[in-house]
DNA sequence: CCTAAAATTGTTTACGTTCACATAAATATA
DNA sequence: TATATTTATGTGAACGTAAACAATTTTAGG
C-alpha cells in the first residue's frame, strides 16, 4: 500500500512551501486565491486526509466537552447513556480532548438551569445534552447558537432547535410499532387494554408520543376493528396499579393483550403473576433488569426499546468527529427500535447476566 | 487538568536519561537491575501512561492485519460484513497498520486453502477470518496458533478453537426466534409452512440450525400443536420454488404462516404477490434489499437478522484493540439478532432508502 | 519612483514517542 | 596493566502536523 499522502508532499507538487498548504487546509486565510485555487485541486485529487495522529500531537489546542445529562438513580436508563458517552471518553482521551460532564438531578431545573448558565460562563467548544426540562433547554441552546457553539441533543429532540445532530427515540413510531406486535398476537375478537401514565412534566410529553402511535395504528393500519381499554394512572404506584388493573380484567374478560407506556411493564408483569393470569399478552417498553426477569419467564411478551449507551456513545463521538475531525455529520439519527422477547434477549444483554 | 508525565519527566525524576526509560517501558533490556528498580518505581508512583498518539506517530513499525472473508456477489450479507470492516480501517488506518484484505470464492475451498498458507508465509500481526470451509479453516488457525498469531473469527464459530475472540449469530436461535414470532401471530389452527435451503456444503450446516431451532421451539415451546409442513429444496432457484410453494399451498388450504431459512423470503413475497393471497403470515432471513421492499409493502411480516456491518466493525476493533491498544478481550460476542418489521425498518436503514 | 503597509509565502520549532547509533562504564582476557 | 568485549547509558533524528515567526512579494499612497 502507498503511504498517505502529506503535507509536504502536496507543498512539493503544488510548488509552494508546507505552511501554505496547511494554511488552506485549515482555513487560516492569507493565501491568494490562484494559489488556493490550485492546491485545493491537488488536495482534492489526492485525497488528503489530515493525520489526527500528527495533528492532536502538534496541536496545542484541548478541546474541551461538556456533558449535561440527568444524574443515574442506580442501573437506570441515563445510567446506561453515561456509560456510553464513558466509552467514547476513554477512546477519545488520547487525542487530548477534555470533558467534563454535569449531571442534574431529574426534578430539579432550577439545578439544570444552573449548570448550564455555568457552561456557558466557561469555555467550551462543544455540548452533548440531554433535556429533561425543556423550556431552560430551549433557552441554554439559543445561548449556545448565539456563542456558535456546536452542540448534539440526545434522547429527545429540542424543538426548532438547530443542533449539530439530533441522536433520539421516536417515541411514536415505537407506539405503532408496539400496537403492531401486539395486533399481530392478538386473535380476532380478542380485546386490548392500554395502559399508560399521565405525569404533566415536560419530559413525558415525549412519552405519550407511545400511546398516539398505538391508536394511530389501531386508526389507520389494522385491519379488524379491535375493541380497545385505556386505563390512564396519574403518577402511579404499584399498589393502585393493581387495584385498578385487577378491576378492569374483571370488568372485560375478554382481554389478551396488555400495552403500557413506560418501563413498568414487570409491575403488570408482577400482578399478572401474583394472580395466575396466563393468557395475556404483555408488552412493554426499556430492557431494565426487572423487565428482563419478566420476559425470561415468559409472562412479558416483547420489550422494544433503544440502546441507550449507543445514543451516549454516538452522541460524544459525533461531537468529535465533527469539532477536531472536522467530517459532516448527518442532522438526524433515528435510533432503531429493538424488539427483545425471551428468545433474543441473550444478544442484547451484557455477559454477565448468563453463566457460560 | 494537569497535563500527563511524560517518558522525560520520569527520566529527570530517576536521573538517567529518556532513552533508558524507554528501554525499561517497552522492556528491551540492557538496563541495570538497579536502575530499573528504580524507574519502575517512579513510573508506579506517577501511573505513566504511553502516550498511544506520540507512540503511534513516532513507530516505525506498522502492525499487519490480514482479513480472509468471502468475496461479495452484489450487495449481499459479505458485503455489508466487508463494509463494517472498512469502518474500523478507516478509524484505525491513521494509527499507521496496515490491513491486507483477501477476499475468497464462496465455493472455493481450494482457493480457500491457498490464501490461508499465503497468510502463514506473510508476516502478519493478527487475522480476522470468516470461514466458510471448516475443514480447511480448522487447520489454518491450528496453524496461526502455533504460530502465535491472534486472530477473531467473525460469522460462524470454529469449534474447539482458542480464537483471540469469536463473533458469530446463533442460528439455532434465530430458528427459534423465528418459530416464536410465526406461532405469536397464528390462531391456534391454522398450519406453518417451512421452506429450506438443501446444499451440502460446510457453511450451511449452520444455516440449517434455523430449521432445528425452528423444530425444538415447536417440540418443547410451543402451547399447541401446530402443523407443520416442510419444503426442503436443494438448490433452490425461483421457478422451481414457484411450483412446489403453488402446489403445497393448493394441498394444505390451512397454511397462514410461511417460514424461509435463508435469504429467499422476497422470492415467497413475490409468489404471494403475483398469486394474490394476502392472508399469510412471513418470516425470513436477513435485511437485503429485496426483503425490504416486501417488509414495506406488508408482504414480509418479519426478517431477522444480525447486523452483518457490526461484526466485521468489532472483529477488527478487536483485533486493533489487543495488538495495538493491549487491551483484554471477550472471548465469546454474541450478536443480537434483530427483529424488523415494516414498522421499525427505518432505524435499520441508511438515510437514503427514505427521502426526508 | 520611493517607501510603508499589507498580503503572501517560507522556515523553524515543538508535540512525546521510538529506535538506531554513539558513547561511557564495567568486566573479561591476555 | 593494557586492550578487547560486553553491558549500560545517552543522544539525536525521525514521525506529520500546528503555529509562531521570519522573509519576501505585492499594493497603496504620496
Amino acid at each position: 500500500m502507498i503511504s498517505k499522502i502529506r503535507l509536504i508532499d502536496i507543498a512539493k507538487k503544488a510548488n509552494v512551501s508546507l505552511g501554505t498548504v496547511d494554511r488552506v487546509v485549515n482555513n487560516r486565510g492569507n493565501v491568494a486565491p490562484e494559489t488556493e485555487k490550485n492546491i485545493r485541486q491537488i488536495l482534492n485529487e489526492f485525497d488528503y486526509q489530515t493525520n489526527l495522529i500528527a495533528s492532536s500531537l502538534s496541536s496545542k489546542r484541548r478541546p474541551v466537552f461538556t456533558v449535561l445529562v440527568p444524574k443515574p438513580q442506580g442501573e437506570d436508563y441515563w445510567y446506561k447513556i453515561l456509560s456510553g458517552i464513558e466509552k467514547t471518553e476513554k477512546a477519545i482521551l488520547q487525542f487530548g480532548v477534555k470533558i467534563t460532564k454535569l449531571l442534574y438531578d431529574q426534578d430539579d431545573n432550577i439545578q439544570f438551569a444552573s449548570l448550564t448558565s455555568q457552561i456557558l460562563k466557561s469555555q467550551c467548544d462543544g455540548v452533548l445534552i440531554a433535556p429533561l426540562f425543556h423550556k431552560e433547554a430551549k433557552g441554554f441552546v439559543n445561548d449556545l447558537e448565539k456563542e456558535n457553539i456546536p452542540y448534539v441533543v440526545i434522547d429527545s429532540p429540542i424543538e426548532r432547535s438547530h443542533s449539530l445532530c439530533s441522536i433520539s427515540q421516536d417515541y411514536f413510531q415505537s407506539g405503532v410499532l408496539a400496537a403492531k406486535l401486539i395486533d399481530y398476537g392478538l386473535d380476532k375478537n380478542d380485546e386490548l387494554l392500554s395502559i399508560s401514565n399521565l405525569i404533566y412534566a415536560d419530559y413525558f410529553e415525549h412519552v405519550q408520543e407511545r400511546l398516539n402511535g398505538l391508536k394511530y395504528f389501531f386508526e389507520t393500519q389494522s385491519k379488524n376493528k379491535r375493541t380497545i381499554h385505556f386505563l390512564e394512572i396519574v403518577n402511579p404506584k404499584f399498589e393502585k396499579l393493581a387495584v385498578l388493573l385487577k378491576e378492569k380484567l374483571l370488568k372485560f374478560p375478554k382481554i389478551r393483550g396488555i400495552f403500557i407506556d413506560n418501563s413498568k411493564a414487570h409491575w403488570v408483569g408482577r400482578i399478572l403473576e401474583e394472580n395466575n393470569i396466563t393468557k395475556i399478552k404483555l408488552i412493554g417498553f426499556d430492557l431494565i433488569e426487572q423487565n428482563i426477569r419478566y420476559l425470561q419467564n415468559g409472562i412479558i411478551d416483547f420489550i422494544l426499546f433503544d440502546y441507550a449507551e449507543n445514543q451516549g456513545e454516538q452522541g460524544l463521538q459525533i461531537l468529535f468527529d465533527f469539532i477536531v475531525s472536522k467530517k459532516t455529520i448527518d442532522q438526524k439519527i433515528k435510533m432503531p427500535i429493538y424488539i427483545v422477547t425471551k428468545e433474543n434477549l441473550e444478544g442484547f444483554l451484557p455477559d454477565h447476566y448468563f453463566n457460560h
